[in-house]
DNA sequence: CTGAAAGCGCTAACAC
DNA sequence: GTGTTAGCGCTTTCAG
C-alpha cells in the first residue's frame, strides 16, 4: 500500500492524504479523520526511504559501533543507549546502531556521512585525539561528542566531569589519612581516562605527596586486566593503602583479586570504583564514584543532537554533569 | 556531489555515468576509468536513500534489539554479531541494529516490513512461541531466525543443538557416576532453555534416574540469578553431585557462588556450563558445552539470509550445527 | 556504446 | 480546503 493508491481509494489527491497524515492544519477535520482510518484499515506506512528522499532528513540518528573492545558488553553504555531510543521512540524516531569491525570504523563514518544516511551522530568513547571527531566537523555534520576530546572548533559534547569525580574521591582517601594511593587507569589514549589520570597527579600534588608510579596502572579495561592490575598493585614492597579504579570492568575485576587474595577490603586496602558496580561481588558495597541518570543522561543526548540538526550552535551545547560519590563499605583509614 | 553533477563535470549523461559505476558490461574501459577517477577525485558516493527507492532494496540487514535483558552484554551475541557485519562489509552491505525499548520490540518489526527499511532481519533468541516469526512469516518477510522455535510453517534457521549438546553433558555426568543431577536454566520460554531442559529429562528418563524438581532451577539469565540458583542447590538436603548451567552468564555466577561457599569444585561439586566462560575466574578452568565458531557462524546467518532474499526456499536453509563438550578442571565423580 | 525519459514514493510550492 | 506539478537522486527501459 502506498500513498497514490491509498488516495484513489479514497478518491482524493496524494497532496491531501499526505497533509492529512501529517498533521497540517489546512485540512478539515472530517477529511483527516477519513485518511487516518483508510490508513488504519490498510495498514499503510509511508515509505521511510522515499520520505527521506523527499525530506533531505531521515529522523534517524546513530551510534557507528566497532565491535571488538567489550564495551556493548558495558552496563553503563547499555543504559544510556536504553535512554536514547526511549526518548526517541517518544518522538516518532529512531535510533540504530551500526556494528562494524575496528578496521572500517572512519571509513563508515564517511558513509554515513556521505550518504546521509542518518541526521546526525553520536561518538562514543572519545579519545584524547580523536579523528572521528575532527572529520564530522570538519564535514559539519551534526554530532554530539559522548565524552570530550582534544579539538580546538568548538563542537557539542556531553561528559560528566572527570576531574570532580577524582577530586571527590581523593579528597575522601586523603580525609581519612591515605598517603599511598594507587589508581588503575584504563588506556590512557581515552579521554577519560586521561583526564581521571590528571585529576589524580594533580590531586596528590596538591597534597604535597609524591607520586610512586608504581601505583599508576593503564590499560586496564576488562574485569580480567582489572584482576591483574591489582595483582600488580598487592605485589608491591609497600602496597598502597587505598586504590581507585577508573572504569567499572576493571573494577570487578580488582575487587575479585583482593577477595582471592584475601586482603580485608575497607581495612588492609581503601577502594573506590568509578561506575556503578555490577552483581554478585560476594555481597559487598563497593564505594564507587556513579554516574547518576545513565537514562536521562542518553535522552540528553539525543535532545542535544536533534538542537543540534535543528541549528542550535555547537558552541551552546556542551553539558557536564557531576558525578557523586556513593559510599560503600569500601573505606577506611589505612591500616599500618 | 551527486550524480547529476558529476555526469555534467564528466560531459556524460546520468545514465553512462550510474553504468560505470555499477559495473555495468555495455560501458567502454575508457569511460569507466574516467568515471571512477571523478568519482573518486569528488569523493562521490551514491546517496543510499535514492538507491535504495529506485532499486526496491536497501542491502542493509537488521536486527532489532529490545534493550533490558542484559545480552547486549553477552560475550557470545557480540561475536556472532561481528562475524555477521565482517562478512557483509566484504560485499558492500551492512548490518544495523535497532535498539528499542521492549515495549515497542513488535511495533518495531511491523515498522521495518512496512517501511522495508531493511532487505531482511536476524530473530534472535528464539522464545518456544515466538510472535515475531509470526508476523514476519505472515507478513512473508525475509528472515533468519536464530535459534528454533514452534512454527508449523517452515522457516530459515540457524541453531546449535541443544539435545546433543546436553546429551554430551549428561553421557560424561552420568559415565563419572553421578546420579544427583542439578540443572540451571533460563527462563523455560526461551527455545534454547526448553530445549536444553527437555533433553536433560529425557537423559534421566533413559538412565532410569528419578527427577529431583528441587535440583531444577530456571529463570536465571545473569550472574546474580545464577549465584542465588547455585546457593539454593548447596541449601537442599541431599546437594546434587553435579550441576548443569544452561547459560554461561548464570555460570559465572553460579562458579562464583561455589567459591564463596568454599566448596571444592570437580570433587564435591562436577559443573558443565553451556558457553564459554569469561576471563577472571580464579583462573578455573570450567568445564563448558562450547559452541565453536561463534564468528563464522555470523557469516553463515547472513550468507543463508542473502539467499533467502534472492529466493532460494527457506525450507532449504536451516542449519544444525553441533556444540562440542571441553572438559576443563570441574569434573570428577560423586564425592560421597 | 551512449542518452532521453519514465518511475521508485513522497513532500512542498503554487495555483484554484 | 484541495489539487497540480515539480522535484529529492537514483536506476532502467527503450531508442539510437
Amino acid at each position: 500500500m502506498n500513498l497514490e493508491r491509498l488516495a484513489n481509494l479514497l478518491g482524493m489527491s496524494k497532496t491531501t492524504v499526505s497533509r492529512a497524515l501529517n498533521g497540517y492544519p489546512e485540512v478539515s477535520e472530517r477529511t483527516r479523520e477519513r485518511v487516518l482510518q483508510a490508513a488504519r484499515d490498510n495498514g499503510y506506512q509511508a515509505n521511510p526511504m522515499a520520505r527521506s528522499l523527499a525530506l533531505g532528513r531521515s529522523n534517524v540518528f546513530g551510534i557507528i559501533y566497532p565491535l571488538q573492545p567489550a564495551d556493548l558488553g558495558d552496563a553503563m553504555f547499555l543504559d544510556v543507549v536504553a535512554g536514547m531510543s526511549a526518548a526517541l521512540e517518544q518522538e516518532g524516531k529512531s535510533l540504530i546502531i551500526a556494528p562494524v569491525s575496528q578496521a572500517a570504523e572512519l571509513a563508515t563514518y564517511q558513509q554515513f556521512v556521505r550518504g546521509r544516511r542518518v541526521d546526525g551522530l553520536i561518538v562514543s568513547r572519545t579519545q584524547v585525539q580523536d579523528e572521528r571527531i575532527a572529520f564530522l566537523s570538519k564535514a559539519r555534520f551534526p554530532f554530539i561528542a559522548h565524552g570530550r576530546t582534544e579539538h580546538h572548533a568548538p563542537y557539542a559534547w556531553f561528559d560528566y566531569d572527570n576531574a570532580a569525580g577524582i577530586g571527590l574521591a581523593m579528597q575522601r582517601l586523603l580525609g581519612l589519612g591515605h598517603r599511598r594511593l594507587g589508581l588503575i587507569s584504563a588506556p590512557l589514549l581515552l579521554n577519560f581516562a586521561r583526564q581521571r589520570k590528571d585529576a589524580f597527579v594533580a590531586a596528590m600534588a596538591d597534597a604535597g605527596l609524591a607520586l610512586d608510579t608504581r601505583y599508576l596502572i593503564a590499560d586496564t579495561l576488562d574485569r580480567r586486566s582489572g584482576y591483574q592490575a591489582m595483582q600488580q598493585l598487592l605485589a608491591c614492597q609497600s602496597r598502597p593503602t587505598a586504590v581507585i579504579v577508573d572504569n567499572h570492568l576493571s573494577g570487578v575485576g580488582a575487587v575479585r583479586a583482593l577477595l582471592d587474595a584475601g586482603v580485608r577490603i575497607g581495612e588492609e586496602i581503601s577502594v573506590i570504583v568509578w561506575g556503578r558496580m555490577e552483581d554478585t561481588l560476594a555481597g559487598i558495597a563497593v564505594s564507587t564514584i556513579d554516574q547518576p541518570d545513565a537514562a536521562r543522561a542518553g535522552a540528553r543526548m539525543v535532545q542535544m543532537l536533534q538542537a543540534l540538526v535543528e541549528g542550535t550552535p555547537a558552541a551552546s551545547l556542551q553539558e557536564l554533569w557531576q558525578p557523586a560519590l556513593i559510599e560503600g563499605a569500601t573505606l577506611g583509614p589505612p591500616a599500618s
